[in-house]
RNA sequence: GGCCCUAUCGUCUAAUGGUUAGGACGCCGGCUUUUCAAGCCGUUAAUCCGGGUUCGAUUCCCGGUAGGGUCACCA
């Protein structure tokens, strides 16, 4: 049994897809689940839509989703000229490609064609069984610009050749580029490779993925407030589930639980609200001080006091816990509070005096807990008996609005165990001073 | 248009000859300790169509339809 080796190779010409991180992500987990590994390649034979910011893009998108290379292992197509040169040369001299007016621009040009046998063409893909292709639709179709200018089909078989790859997993945009890639590996005297093709990534209206449907770029979803793990996660199960109820994994779960068999033919929708909900299920795995840290490396500042648990549970990303931040969600835990008056009675079932009565009440019963007992347990079980019986909405709402000065907010009990007891019984004062 | 691929709830999917066609997200409704959020419970919702094979088809075969991919001196 050889070793698995699979193989990313993106074209260094726009930034790092969610397209491309799929690929990524079913090529390192098929590698790594069978103990093997997955090569990096760049494909820039294309000067002219090349960018080195594209590739330090994809690199670095890489490395956020948590899919490791080998940096000193990636091979540059642009770096290999002598090597498909080579290539050309033998194919020349074999016959099995010829040297060809080019048919567009200058007439004094020449490009180099590949000789078709026109023959049937026939291999089986993992994913979709065996496809079969009568190559003589593709004539004799161009392989290189020149000796030392080669083109995409002539560089991905000797590359995916010398780079020792056994399983090209990629796009299903990519099957009909296979009877061509197979017949000039075959006119090579290579072996072939195992194909296997991935169904695609679709827009909510069911075409391609592109940039009129959204976010399609990795970094968006990083700067969104996304965890890798989830982001992962997400992709993962678009077309390819583990025949288990399970849905959440760790990255070793998707190592250990990754076949190839279960991956779909069809394309699969991409909706962000699925992938809202299993980062959320991420974000709530994670521990506060470790929800803390990584906020932190997210926003660039801390969260300070403000209270981890809450946010966790309100907040389906990072993103969105800096909005509820930066919308006043938990300023009940700043010095000081401001409202209007009139919010305490707002939404209440009773009046100002019943409610001034009420708040006066409560402050009452809380000054006989101590500091150690204002936990929100121990306060709502000291308050509720009487909220029960004077009306939980009467005492409730203005209570919860006396200490956070909000119309929506969380419970009294929580907010005055996270403010603490003087701060509690000083609001609750106040607030009963308004009235 | 040629060639190729595909087809289960709105979406992601399970079930390959026999199930009340299952789960998840979302939606809607309810419950919980007022509001919001979360949580819990529940409801709604699908085998593209037509033939064939079979005692029996979501499942196998054929045809249609629809969607997608690809037809570069891009990758």
């Amino acid at each position: 049994m050889t070793k698995v080796v699979t193989r990313f190779p993106p074209s260094p010409t726009g930034y790092f897809h969610i397209g491309s991180a799929r690929t990524a992500l079913f090529n390192y987990l098929f590698a790594a689940h069978a103990g093997g590994e997955m090569r990096l390649r760049f494909e820039d034979t294309d000067k002219e839509r090349n960018k080195d910011e594209f590739e330090q893009d994809i690199l670095d998108g890489l490395t956020w989703l948590g899919i490791p290379y080998d940096a000193k292992a990636i091979t540059k197509q642009s770096e290999r000229t002598d090597v498909y040169s080579d290539c050309i040369q033998t194919l020349l001299k074999s016959g099995h490609a010829y040297e060809a007016e080019a048919t567009t621009d200058n007439p004094d040009k020449k490009v180099i064609r590949f000789k078709n046998p026109n023959t049937r063409v026939t291999f089986t893909d993992l994913i979709r069984g065996e496809v079969s292709f009568d190559t003589t639709d593709l004539k004799d179709f161009v392989i290189a610009k020149s000796v030392d200018a080669p083109l995409y089909h002539l560089a991905v078989v000797v590359d995916d050749h010398e780079m020792g790859v056994t399983h090209v997993i990629r796009g299903e945009d990519h099957i009909s580029n296979t009877p061509r890639q197979i017949l000039i590996l075959e006119a090579l005297g290579y072996g072939r490779p195992i194909y296997a093709h991935i169904p695609l990534i679709l827009a909510p209206d069911r075409s391609k993925l592109s940039k009129r449907h959204g976010a399609v770029s990795v970094n968006e979803y990083r700067l969104q407030g996304f965890l890798p793990e989830a982001f992962v996660n997400y992709l993962a199960l678009l077309g390819w589930n583990p025949g288990t109820e399970q849905e959440i994994f760790t990255f070793k779960e998707l190592i250990k639980a990754f076949t190839i068999e279960r991956v779909h033919k069809h394309g699969a929708v991409f909706d962000l609200e699925k992938m809202l909900w299993i980062n959320h299920e991420h974000l709530r795995t994670l521990s506060d001080d470790e929800y803390a840290r990584r906020y932190q490396e997210f926003a660039g500042t801390d969260l300070g006091e403000l209270p981890v648990a809450l946010i966790k549970e309100r907040a389906r990303t990072f993103g969105e816990a800096a909005e509820l931040i930066k919308n006043g969600e938990f300023q009940f835990m700043s010095q000081d509070i401001s409202y209007e008056p009139a919010l305490l009675i707002k939404g209440a079932k009773t009046d100002a005096p019943a409610a001034k009565q009420h708040l006066t009440a409560v402050a009452k019963l809380l000054e006989g807990l101590s500091g150690e007992q204002f936990t929100s347990e121990e306060i709502k079980n000291v308050i509720f008996p009487y909220a029960t019986e004077e009306g939980r909405g009467a005492v409730l709402w203005p209570l919860r609005v006396a200490l956070s000065g909000r119309e929506k907010s969380p419970d009294p009990f929580v907010i005055a165990s996270l403010i603490g007891k003087e701060r509690t019984l000083q609001r609750i004062t106040k607030a009963a001073g308004l009235l």
